[in-house]
DNA sequence: AGGCATGTTACAGG
DNA sequence: ACCTGTAACATGCC
């Protein structure tokens, strides 16, 4: 999925093209994504008005009028079109576009909006989730309950990051990606911000040092802030888009990068790929320790 | 053909 | 009740 620099750009992004505009009609091409759509359920943003678009972690809030919100989550492959009335498309997140034919095949729900404008939202592997709730019922809701803080905000700190790691003993490349410990960070940034800190992906979080601790969280807002400013990553995408295109990538220093020399001057080390709770890690064992 | 992919959650077992 | 690890979801690329 997007991570959090992702979505904070999807976020941005759409602020700007569909703040304030109501809601036509929704058209749901497929509604079989992580949670089935029901069509009831989603037709209750018809005719409201769209007032403003939060992120919490990796999900999106869309508030609108009547105390109604839009949860979405992006899953793996999920991302918003924009459609403006002379039928240009722009992307506002750049994941497995292959190219523009197939890419309508997998739009899975089409928001009809004024003046001709349309959002569509597109999933090759539905992952993702578009939910309806009322404003009430949001502070006791299954997925934004249990999440730990913005990496990067003040609350994700020394302090916390310390006590939290009381008594356990993962890998800490495990804990950062367990979004009830700090929410918004997935495995590319994860890879990336435990070589910054030069700090192995297997290390276990009850021996970090307290000056290893601090390198990370600095290495995390660092890496955070840097990927936003560049417009997110972009992977797996080679094709030329209509929207502004993520250039994150050209900076992972090991994120796919195994058998690549690592990128710190001196160090004659090869990029290693293991497997960390399933999921590809990259690192380099000389300079990461 | 089989392995792998930016994620979350339900479930089983300790 | 808490902690941890695993499987499952769907689709396409290499």
């Amino acid at each position: 999925m997007p991570e959090l620099p992702e979505v904070e750009v999807v976020k941005r992004s759409l602020a700007n093209k569909v703040q304030n505009l109501i809601i036509k009609e929704v058209r749901i091409n497929d509604g079989r994504l992580r949670y089935r759509i029901n069509k009831n359920e989603i037709r209750k943003i018809v005719g409201l008005k769209l007032t403003k678009i939060e992120r919490r972690a990796k999900f999106l809030l869309f508030f609108f009028s009547k105390n109604t919100i839009m949860l979405v989550h992006l899953g793996m492959t999920g991302k918003f079109f924009f459609v403006n009335s002379k039928n240009v498309k722009h992307k506002t997140s750049f994941y497995y576009n292959i190219n523009k034919n197939k890419d309508n095949k997998h739009d899975r729900v089409i928001f009809f909006l004024e003046k001709n404008q349309k959002l569509i939202y597109n999933d090759v592997r539905k992952f993702g989730f578009i939910k309806i709730f009322n404003k009430k019922n949001l502070n006791n809701n299954l997925h934004l309950n249990n999440l730990g803080p913005e990496p990067l905000k003040k609350n994700f700190n020394y302090s916390y990051f310390e006590q939290y790691l009381k008594g356990r003993k993962r890998a800490v490349k495990d804990i950062l990606m367990d979004q009830q410990f700090v929410s918004g960070l997935g495995n590319i940034y994860v890879n990336e911000i435990l070589f910054l800190s030069k700090i192995k992906p297997t290390r276990k979080v009850e021996k970090l040092k307290d000056y290893e601790i601090k390198k990370i969280i600095y290495s995390t807002k660092k890496i955070l802030k840097h990927s936003i400013k560049s417009g997110g990553s972009s992977i797996k995408d080679f094709s030329s888009s209509n929207g502004k295109k993520g250039s994150f990538q050209q900076y992972f220093h090991v994120y796919g990068k195994k058998d690549d020399r690592c990128s710190n001057a001196n160090c004659d080390s090869k990029i290693i790929k293991i497997n960390i709770s399933n999921r590809s890690t990259f690192f380099c064992s000389k300079c990461q320790k």
